[in-house]
DNA sequence: GGTTGAAAATGTGTCAACAGTTTTGAGGTG
DNA sequence: CACCTCAAAACTGTTGACACATTTTCAACC
């Protein structure tokens, strides 16, 4: 089934409207359509050469993971989140991934623990195998095993999660608080110590949240302003 | 924003998808169309006595939060939960009620805890004020003040445990275990114990998830056969 | 008799045009 | 000059027709 994603090059979509969503998507990371900013149907249905279609679909599975925001008959925007949207995100990944934690602590075996802190450590002393970059938090939250959990993660909130990722992640002292924090969770888990895994979690969820606010003071309306310029 | 769920008696669903979302969520509901049934658009579109589109645009909707299944250009399907997915769906209610229910014992105040435990008493001794059921997890969930949180457990997976929901809720002997099981949580959060409150409410839930379980040992297949030959 | 393969039937994906609503902005009025 | 009115513009919601994919049917063939 799943025999043509190897090689091709061009990968093939299987239909219209998922090709659409992913390239609002990227859109919307490459912050061309920065949040606060019109989400057009026709504008952007001209633009990719396709019928206002596939674009309304894009744009009304973009509403469902609550990218965008949208009433009835308004234009649809892309949501930008205020200090408590972004602190209502966290506390929901603090419980999620924490809870997830806690089941990679029972479930996973001796065997997938120590690939994950050969993974963990190697990612860390710089030489990673290229092509693909170590996500420590997915990388648990599909050891939980619990697939509803997974998607939830992996999938909705990913992605809002993405926007203000590139904030934390640079600062290099944070980065190596990271490292530590997440070595931690391992060891945790390693002792089969499901309670303390999810309480480490939950605590570096609630830094992680805590230094993305810091971060971004205030700039909603800020935002939603210079992208009300731009769209005229 | 919950402005007109009150009295109105009519609701005015503003566009045309959205009704028809709530209709083909009533017919799910009332097991007319049973998990494992296909839904076909152009039936409904007809049945409804409208085009395609907001047909169309329903069926994504309630695909995206999990209640059908699809896949690019085969038919949808009414998901039929298996028991792995029943118990990972209660999981994840065990790890975001159980958290929102710490948070509930941090900011409720005084005058809320006393009213919610004074609605859970009168819902128990029978005289419940009619009209409004009293819904005791909702109305904790809420008081968490998480608004992502709450649309994920009243949205998307309220629906969802809806469907499974009347198969406990029936039993007697049940009802009188959650009735003190919630009188031990709201105890709990008078007297501020958050983690306790997580505690009560992780084991409530998961008791309540092990009861659906026992339920429903072993019916998916059933299911869609017995929905596929209703569809012929 | 069972299997393979083509063609009809069924159903989803896409499109362009039409209808209804919101927004814009020009003109008039106090 | 500010405010209100109202019509044109812009946009979203809806529709029916057409294109493509899948499934089913059924006949020819091994």
């Amino acid at each position: 089934m799943d025999l043509q994603d190897a090689e091709t090059g061009e990968r093939r979509p299987e239909t219209l409207g998922e090709e659409i969503f992913g390239r609002i998507l990227d859109l919307i990371y490459s912050t061309e359509l920065a949040p606060g900013m019109v989400v057009n149907e026709s504008v952007l249905a001209t633009r990719f050469g396709v019928s206002r279609g596939p674009v309304r679909e894009a744009i009304r599975r973009l509403q469902g993971i609550q990218l965008v925001s949208r009433e009835p008959f308004l234009r649809a925007r892309v949501v930008s989140l205020s200090a408590q949207a972004i602190l209502e995100l966290f506390q929901m990944r603090e419980a999620l991934e924490g809870y997830a934690c806690r089941l990679a602590a029972q479930r996973m075996s001796e065997a997938e623990i120590d690939a994950l802190i050969a993974d963990l450590e190697a990612a860390h002393s710089g030489r990673q195998p290229e092509g693909a970059r170590f996500d420590f938090h997915e990388r648990v939250v599909r050891a939980s095993g619990n697939n509803r959990i997974i998607d939830s993660l992996c999938g909705d909130l990913y992605h809002l999660l993405r926007i203000y990722r590139r904030i934390s992640g640079a600062v290099p002292e944070r980065k190596e608080l990271a490292f530590t924090e997440h070595w931690q969770i391992l060891r945790a888990i390693k002792m089969r110590d499901g309670a303390l895994a999810e309480s480490l979690m939950r605590s570096h969820v609630e830094r992680a949240g805590r230094h993305v606010l810091a971060q971004v003071p205030e700039t909603p309306s800020i935002a939603a302003a210079d992208a009300e310029k731009r769209a005229s």
